[in-house]
DNA sequence: TATATTTACTTTAACGTTAACTTTAAGGTT
DNA sequence: AACCTTAAAGTTAACGTTAAAGTAAATATA
């Protein structure tokens, strides 16, 4: 068993308080008693618990964060920009993988809150789930990622996928890329939806007819679904074809579909990505694709609930939007 | 504030222990009380403090784990599979980023052991460093991954990198490759030198002089770095060049320099890798690397440590090794 | 019918720490 | 000498839960 603050006032023959104030360097207590302390504190290898003390003082300075994949680059980033910042400032995160599981997901934040964070970050796998109901009766600050139910009042914070997508659909339209097809996954969650309608964006722009805009849904986030449906779907008629693809990930699937189709990249057929992860500038093409600052969202992130967690009276709610752009390289 | 069982307890004009008796199903309590304290929690919104649990219980069902850079898709895969066998087990996990940095790394453990988690999962950042004094005086289980300091008699898993390393390289030697370059990184860790020895291990099969392996150190885990020491360093001299890079992210900057170079691959230069993450198989040449189970060794280190947690008198001390398998493709 | 057992609770104390208040003794003022 | 101040402690109670032991009434046993 560790030892505790009463171990040492027994050793030193004071009171627990006298140990508890001198190891916080409490201005009550003489230079030489708390030297006496810390010194037997080290000898007994004592380490404060920390529970005992959340209890106490009603914050566990733990912040749970709960993804729907740790493994995709883009959480990844994300959680790592989060754990920085909270680290910093002397919190740490409960990381809680979702699995893409609304039942999970819902079991997450219930233990999360039984465990008394004091405030969570959360990527929804849903746009609508029964996680809301939760939620409503949470009294912690809380911060949505890439989702804002209209059901709740609460902040979040978002890539403006929308704008990305447009700015990927208009970068292949005026380079002449005329049919355009979009590659795209998650059909229920929003950023999902959102990025449809950013391709529209571009078409209306062009004014041409969104019909024209060949969305092929992929059921599944894997490279194998991307890498057949590109196979499957994309065609090239002697019309300059353009790609876009739901992320960098998906987009290395689709380009060897593309090249195995024997179209020439970026003469015949281009390629636009999302994300900018790290390779996707040394692909042998190296991809064109939507930058998107993934750590310095988490950081954001991370800054933000900082910020409500430090300030006495609830702030305004804040939908952050996290701006994008247009990395220009060899794929088109 | 949160309802509390006391709260509950006032309002039904019942004991405290009833209603905690009550909320764990406990048989002391007749069916009809327990259904009003259910009933009475659900409507006051209770969720059970598990902090002032755990201090009775002197357990947190918490895990520490700290990574290296948890961005980094092989730490990723790891701590996916670590976090999913303990939420399945009811454990959570505290996740923290050492980003490289045995400072950072050494205050982790300290926070960790003062929140009192359960036991510690600990990717190190250095082969030797202060925290082994640290573990030293630790009283909960812990495991190692990738590093097994000899100062320290604990569990560990690791990936068998002499054996991965001797397996790329023997399979390029014996595909017709002459001059082998390894491209590594992480002077300072045991994995880095484990997999050197791997490459001579393949050179003593083949009765090549070790002095014929040219290692290219690569100061920075990054594609850049690698893509410049690839341009740099590797030569073509007519005889077949064999690439063994650190790992297949890296790889990627490794191809793209080859290309660059003009060599033709695999005719002139062979590339191999080292994981199998996700693209390798979708890149343009689907990429030779050695399989390294990442996500089976999170989990498999998870069940481990929940082992120790479980058995009452101390296990024997283990050290796993994770099994590694070539994965022969389009870049030899 | 007296005694043992069971059911359904309640009481007490503890987990380790800290906030808030109180005490004691020394030293300083007038 | 009587009073006030200050330094350096100590005491008490609380945080929310649970383990363990206690109790009273109801039921079973002989």
């Amino acid at each position: 068993m560790p030892t505790t603050q009463k171990d040492i006032a027994a050793k030193l023959n004071v009171s627990i308080m006298t140990v508890s104030k001198a190891l916080k360097g409490h201005p009550d207590i003489s230079a030489k008693t708390r030297k006496r302390v810390e010194d037997t504190a080290r000898e007994m290898n004592y380490t404060v618990n920390v529970v005992a003390r959340s209890l106490v003082q009603k914050r566990t300075h733990t912040i749970g964060v709960i993804v729907p994949d740790i493994s995709e680059l883009y959480y990844a980033e994300i959680v790592r920009g989060i754990e920085m910042v909270f680290r910093q400032h002397q919190y740490n995160i409960l990381l809680i993988d979702s699995e893409n599981d609304p039942d999970i997901e819902l079991d997450a934040i219930q233990t999360l809150l039984e465990k008394r964070v004091d405030g969570l970050i959360f990527g929804p796998t849903e746009k609508t789930s029964r996680y809301i109901d939760l939620l409503k009766t949470v009294s912690i600050p809380y911060i949505l990622i890439n989702n804002t139910p209209k059901a709740l009042h609460c902040d979040s914070i978002s890539i403006d996928r929308r704008h990305g997508s447009m700015l990927s659909v208009s970068h292949l339209l005026s380079s002449g890329y005329e049919d355009i097809y979009f590659l795209y996954t998650f059909k229920h969650l929003e950023q999902s939806q959102h990025s449809i309608n950013g391709c529209y964006d571009a078409f209306d722009q062009f004014n041409l007819p969104r019909e024209a805009l060949k969305l092929v849904y992929c059921e599944n986030r894997d490279l194998e679904t991307f890498y057949n449906k590109t196979l499957e779907s994309v065609q090239y008629n002697n019309k300059k074809t353009g790609v876009y693809a739901w992320d960098d990930e998906m987009a290395v699937g689709v380009y060897r579909a593309l090249v195995e189709k024997g179209f020439s990249i970026p003469d015949q057929v281009g390629l636009v990505g999302f994300d900018d992860i790290r390779i996707s500038k040394y692909l042998p093409k190296s991809l064109t694709t939507i930058f998107c600052p993934k750590f310095e969202m988490g950081k954001k992130c991370a800054e933000r609930l900082l910020q409500q967690l430090l300030s006495e009276q609830p702030l305004e709610t804040e939908k952050i939007m996290m701006a994008l752009k247009l990395i220009k390289r060899e794929t088109t």
